[in-house]
DNA sequence: GTGGTCTAGACCACC
DNA sequence: GTGGTCTAGACCACG
């Protein structure tokens, strides 16, 4: 369901996060819907189930989720406006990215050739 | 001389090892050239001395730098090949987060038109 | 567990990892088994926890530990090669030492009854 | 005239030290005898004039070196007992050494079949 | 609880 | 002045 970099430097939370808010930006997942329970989740991505249960935290107080006593979390109302925000945040971090790339020596030219290979790639 | 960022998840001194490399990369720091001196650079990087000591201790193991006892810190002779070596790392770390990007739900056009938009800032 | 000499040149990162290759060349720790904690061991040794820690970065980038994000470090399956390379250094360290005694006007004849005297000493 | 080891981590000024007490141990130096001067030294051995310097100074305060004015030093009649005594710091930095070599995983065995073939090579 | 990163500041060896 | 080692102690991510 979720794709997660254990070798990031970006925390796996996050990852699970700005994965959740992708889902919904996609409209793969819609509010209402019930997330993916945080047991479950953890053990599809091979994760402790606190560090699922920290991202699911976090996103209630930011109202993307809403969790209800039994366990259940359901895609909030407000999900659709928290994930544009976590469009912003995701631009921001790609753009970071890039800017440490070039500081590493690419070329623009390299970045953008390097964006079109990973589309084909995905198809 | 470098540019780091201190709120990226990416590590400081990871970050000045990319640097370093890069500036070899783009041929601004050549073989025998003297790296910036460890406290030299921590002052001008506003960052503990420590810190840009690891980032160096790292580099001459990995026979980027050449470190005399007592002495400057001078760019090796295969510091292009450990140079080169960065390059790819850069474009890992670089994919890594334009696949966390579109996880979060940005389009490849989105992606492709930031990588434009800020190569026209930097000019 | 280990033993370190605060008084000698050598640092005392590197003893600890001598140390811990040592152990697994006796055979005393194995593959899969954890290593002691980095701050239990520098506890154990009246040392400073960075110490250790610098140690068991270096035994992971050498690819004999195994450290988990968040977690324990495990003795890596690749350790007994490691250990095995670490018997060369301590070969090479040793034949050092021997070297500078003979210059400092030891001859053999006492180096060999050293050797002897300490074998006894230990039992 | 000396063997100096700069990789090892013991500090080149007190190699120097161990070395002249050594040649004057062997009987290859006598009191009253004139010591390689301070550049000639450093010049043979790579090594900065300050560093032989260092070893110097604190010769001529053990009472190992007489040091006149105009720069010339002299292997002091003292110099046989400070030799011998330096005898004991070498003896107990093999012993050092090769207590680490133990705890590093080498046999007994090993060490005096290293003594052995280090005998054989020198001759 | 674990390890990882960073800061602040000490001392040492060497140029 | 340089780099190398070590200490002390902070905060973070993770289990």
């Amino acid at each position: 369901m979720l794709d997660i970099d254990l070798a990031s430097p970006v925390p796996v939370y996050d990852q699970i996060k700005a994965g959740l808010k992708g889902l919904v930006s996609k409209g793969q997942l819609r509010p209402g819907d019930e997330a993916p329970s945080i047991r479950g989740l953890a053990a599809s991505l091979k994760v402790n189930p606190n560090t699922v249960a920290r991202a699911y935290r976090e996103l209630s107080i930011e109202g993307f989720l809403d969790t209800r006593r039994g366990g259940v979390s359901l895609i909030a109302d407000s999900a659709v406006q928290v994930a544009k925000g976590g469009l912003g945040d995701a631009r921001e971090a790609f753009a970071d990215a890039a800017r440490r790339a070039r500081r590493s020596g690419l070329s623009w030219q390299e970045l953008s050739e390097a964006v079109r290979t990973l589309m084909k790639e995905e198809q």
